[in-house]
DNA sequence: ATAGCTGCAAATGCTTTGCAAGGCC
DNA sequence: GGCCTTGCAAAGCATTTGCAGCTAT
């Protein structure tokens, strides 16, 4: 009854990572945790499920790349991550779920954080009739100079 | 050899439509003609090809949809039309082509022009070394109130 | 034990492409 | 006539789904 978590190679000593999980209503299993270890391991990220599939494998966790996308999904449910629409053709999920914006280089594809607090916008109109605002994605596209 | 171009029963009956292709690049053929008086016939509008594709089909012009789909992306090119990234599953095109930006409704899919003027962004960072701003798009989700 | 997860492979949905036939200048 | 366009069907991708077997509690 003492050690029953501990047999995973990664970094979740100490169980937070488990622990995030199950507060957030989600099982802590060996894949969801390697997912989250890659995620959350180091600083903000702005993830693809093909990238986080192939960082798996990398790292030796076998995940199928279905599982990728239910986890990275339901991680979005429970305001783990934020799903990003930029670039239409494949979805970004982003590790920094505060108040934030982006940069995003339309030729490399390449996205940056831009601070919470630096950006402000102004003189919004009302939103339409029985809407609220969710919240506001400001996108700030970039081309070669 | 006087009247050559008058034959198609829709709105371009001067031939604007005609003229403003041609000084695009662009042959004004039977369906990208259709497809331009749909575009362009009534006010700014938001379109995906599949919508689009269907009202072609409900006015009588048949077009492939292959053809949609190459017509939005060369109208898009020469500047006609302007690339939503707003969704992720599909493209929308929106014949707004200056500044602004949307309101979009999470729950219902819909999307709203917000007045280019209306809006006003300050405090943006300096953009990397080697780029510069191409425009910024600012979305505004909403969900049910 | 059992509700929840995972993996595989098949299916889906949007978009693109190859290529032969047709249309505009 | 010659090059640009179109249409069809097939191919392509990212993503989702169905379902049998596995796992955390």
């Amino acid at each position: 009854m003492t050690d029953t978590v501990v047999e995973h190679k990664d970094e979740d000593a100490g169980g937070e990572l488990s622990e995030r999980l199950r507060q957030a209503g989600l099982r802590p299993t060996r894949q969801r945790l390697a997912l989250a270890t890659l995620l959350f391991g180091s600083g903000d990220r702005h993830v693809s499920a093909e990238v986080l599939h192939s960082e798996a494998l990398t790292a030796g966790e076998h995940v199928s790349l279905a599982t990728v996308y239910n986890t990275l999904h339901q991680f979005t449910e429970v305001g783990l991550l934020r799903e990003l629409a930029i670039d239409g053709a494949k979805a970004y999920f982003d590790t920094n779920t505060s108040n934030h914006n982006h940069f995003f280089h339309e030729q490399d594809g390449e996205l940056i954080d831009i601070p919470g607090n630096s950006i402000r916008v102004d003189g919004l109109p009302q939103p339409p009739e029985g809407t609220r605002i969710s919240h506001i994605d400001v996108v700030v596209r970039l081309v070669k100079a």
